[in-house]
DNA sequence: CGAGCGACTGTAAAGCTTTACAGTTTGAGC
DNA sequence: GCTCAAACTGTAAAGCTTTACAGTCGCTCG
C-alpha cells in the first residue's frame, strides 16, 4: 500500500510539501511541484478518501435523498445531479426512502449524519423538524427539489402557475369545456403538486368567465394506466365529455391520449390534451406539456448546494429558507389544436 | 463534537469497550453493553465512517458505474440495487461514465479506488484490462450485470436464448415471415446484445426451417422513436411486409406498434409484435415481451457483491471469472396473436 | 486451596492525511 | 553587506476509530 510517505520518499520532501503540491493550496516551489507529480504519477498514488476527510472534515459527497428512483422524473433529476456533482468534484450518495419510516429514519440519523455527506439533496421529499434539526446542528446544508421546505432552500417550478399556463394554453384555442385529470394526494408524494396545479386550473378558468362541471374533474396516480382509466370514463360521457383535458402529469397524457383514441375521437381534432413534465416520449407521441426540465434541475440543485459549500461563509449553511422559482416552458406539439366548430 | 470518548467518559468504560459493544463483534458484559447502549443514545452517538474507514480499510460503501442514470432499464437496476445494498447495511456511490472516456478514466483510478468503496457493480459496462488490473490490485471484488466480463464474476440473461424464444414465440403462432428491429450495436453499449439477439432470431428461424429475407432485418437505437421509423419503413412494402416483428427492446417495440397502427394494420390481428426487457409501459400497451426483471437483477448482483465481500476469503475477492445466467421470461400480452389466415 | 482458564476490560498503536506553527531560505531594498 | 519580508519547507499534532496485546477478575476443577 502506497501512502503519501512513500511519495514523499521517491520525491525528496516532506509529507506536507506532498500534500501542498497535490492539492495547490498554499505556496510550493515549482521544483518541488514538478517533483512531487512526477512521484506521484510513477506510484499512482492518489489520496485515501477516509484520511482526508477524517483530516478536513470534508468528505466531498453529497448525499441524495428521493422517494423512487426508477420512476421517469427522478431519474432524471438524478442524472443532471450526478453529472454536475462529478465535474465539480463531488461524488454522490444515493439514498431511496421508498422503504418506509424506519428506513428513512436509519437513512437521516445513522447513514447521512456524521462526516458521510457534506450536504443533502431531497427530491420531492419534505423533511420533518427533527430531521431538519439534526442536519442543522451538523451544520450540514441542504437543498430540496420539488417542493418548498420550511427552514432551508429549495427549488421548484410554480406548479400553481403551470396549472394555469397549461390550462390557458386550451382556453387560448377556443376550447370552453375544458377537464382535469388531477393527481393522486394520496400518492406517496410529500409535497403538494396536485393541489397546487388543480388550484391553477380553476384560476385559469375563473379568469376566463368559463363554467366549471364536477364532472370534468378526475383524479388518478399519476401513471398511465391511471390516466387512461380516468380520462375513459369522463371522455366516455358524451353529455358532459369536454373537447379538452390537462392532465397533471405527462404519464396520465399519454394514457389520456390512448383512452380518447379508443373511443373514437381524434387527438387533436375532437379532444386536446396538455400534459405536464416534460417526459422523454412525449415528443414521440406529440404530447402539448409543460416542460420542466427535470435534469437540469438536477443540475441547479447541485450547483447551489457545491455553491454554498464552497462559499467559505458557515453563515450560509443552514438556518436559510429560500424558494429558488424554477422557470417553466409551455411545449406546444401535436396534441393540442383549435377547438372545432360544433 | 461528541465522539467515542464522550461515550465512553458517560459510561464509565473504555473507548475500546464501547466500540465493542457497538459493533457486537467479541465479548462484552450485558452491564457494559447496557451502560454503553444507553449512554451512546442519550448523547446520539454514531460512529463518524471516515474514522471507521481508516481503522478497518472497510468502508460499506459500493460503487456502482453505469454508462447512463435516466434510462429505463438502468434506473430499474440501480433501484434493485441502492435497495438491497441498504438493506444489509452498504451505501451506494453512483458513476455515470456518460461523461466520456477522461471522465471514465478519472472515475476508475482517482474515485473508485483507495478506500472508496468496498467494491464495484457496473451495468453494461466492460471494463478493460487496466480497469481491471487497477480493482485487483486493491483487492476489490466486481461483479457485472448486462453482459460477461472477462476476468470477473457477472450475471447476465442469455441474450441469444432470449432472441430465440421471442421469435419461437411467434413461430409458434404460425408465423412465417418474422421481421427483426435489431439494436444498433453503435449504440454506447459495451456489450454485444444487438449481435447476441439478432443470432438467436437467425437460429430460431433456422431451427424451424423459414425463410429469411434481408428486408427483413432493421437497426435502430433502442429508442420508441428509432423503432417506429424502422417498423413504418419494414411494413410500409406491401411486397414485403412480415406478419410478425421481434424487437430487440420494449421501446422499440412500443413505437413499432404505432408505425403500424399508423399504417393501417391492427396489432395483432394483422401483425404481431413481440419486446424485450420488461418495460414498466409495456403492460398499458399490451406488449409482449422477454421479461428480463432489471430490479430483480440489481439486487441480485448486489447481493452477490455483499456476499463475496462478506465471505471472510480474501481469495474470493478477485480473479474469479464466473457467469451467473439469469432466466428470462416470456410474458405474453396482447400484442402477438396466431396468424391470420391470408 | 491453588492452578489455570475463560471472560472481560483497558492501554496504546495503527491507519493516513491535512495543517498550525516554527524554522529556513531567498532576494529585494538600502 | 545587512535587514527584513516573503516564500517555502519540515515537524508534529489532530482527527476518530478499531483492535492487538496485555492485564484483571472470578470460577471451576483437581
Amino acid at each position: 500500500m502506497i501512502g503519501i510517505v512513500e511519495v514523499a520518499q521517491l520525491a525528496g520532501v516532506s509529507t506536507a510539501t506532498v500534500s501542498r503540491a497535490l492539492n495547490g493550496k498554499s505556496h510550493v516551489s515549482a521544483r518541488a511541484r514538478e517533483k512531487v507529480l512526477k512521484a506521484a504519477q510513477e506510484l499512482g498514488y492518489v489520496a485515501s478518501s477516509s484520511a482526508y476527510t477524517l483530516a478536513t472534515g470534508r468528505s466531498k459527497n453529497i448525499g441524495v435523498v428521493m422517494p423512487f428512483i426508477d420512476r421517469w422524473f427522478f431519474s432524471a433529476v438524478l442524472d443532471g445531479a450526478v453529472n454536475a456533482l462529478i465535474n465539480r468534484g463531488y461524488d454522490v450518495t444515493l439514498y431511496s426512502i421508498a422503504g418506509g419510516e424506519s428506513h428513512r429514519k436509519r437513512i437521516f440519523e445513522d447513514l447521512v449524519l456524521r462526516k458521510r455527506v457534506d450536504g443533502v439533496l431531497t427530491v420531492a421529499v419534505k423533511l420533518n423538524d427533527s430531521e431538519l434539526a439534526n442536519l442543522t446542528a451538523l451544520q450540514k446544508p441542504i437543498v430540496g427539489i420539488g417542493g418548498p421546505i420550511p427552514g432551508a432552500r429549495s427549488l421548484s417550478i410554480d406548479d400553481e402557475g403551470a396549472g394555469r399556463l397549461a390550462t390557458a394554453h386550451l382556453i387560448s384555442l377556443g376550447h370552453t369545456e375544458i377537464g382535469m385529470i388531477s393527481g393522486n394526494p394520496a400518492s406517496e408524494m410529500d409535497f403538494h403538486q396536485p393541489y397546487l396545479r388543480r388550484t391553477g386550473y380553476h384560476e385559469a378558468l375563473l379568469d376566463a368567465n368559463l363554467d366549471f362541471k364536477s364532472e370534468w374533474m378526475a383524479e388518478a396516480d399519476f401513471t398511465v394506466a391511471g390516466g387512461y382509466h380516468a380520462a375513459k370514463q369522463m371522455l366516455g360521457d358524451p353529455r358532459s365529455a369536454p373537447t379538452a383535458l390537462f392532465c397533471a402529469s405527462d404519464e396520465m397524457g399519454f394514457g389520456a391520449i390512448q383512452a380518447a383514441r379508443d373511443l373514437g375521437y381524434r387527438v387533436p381534432q375532437d379532444i386536446s390534451v396538455v400534459g405536464m413534465d416534460g417526459h422523454e416520449l412525449g415528443d414521440f407521441y406529440g404530447l402539448s406539456t409543460i416542460n420542466q426540465l427535470p435534469k437540469e434541475q438536477g443540475a441547479k440543485g447541485a450547483n447551489m448546494l457545491v455553491d454554498i459549500l464552497e462559499s467559505g461563509d458557515p453563515k450560509q449553511l443552514v438556518n436559510i429558507e429560500q424558494l429558488t422559482q424554477w422557470p417553466i416552458d409551455l411545449l406546444v406539439r401535436s396534441s393540442t389544436a383549435r377547438r372545432a366548430r360544433d
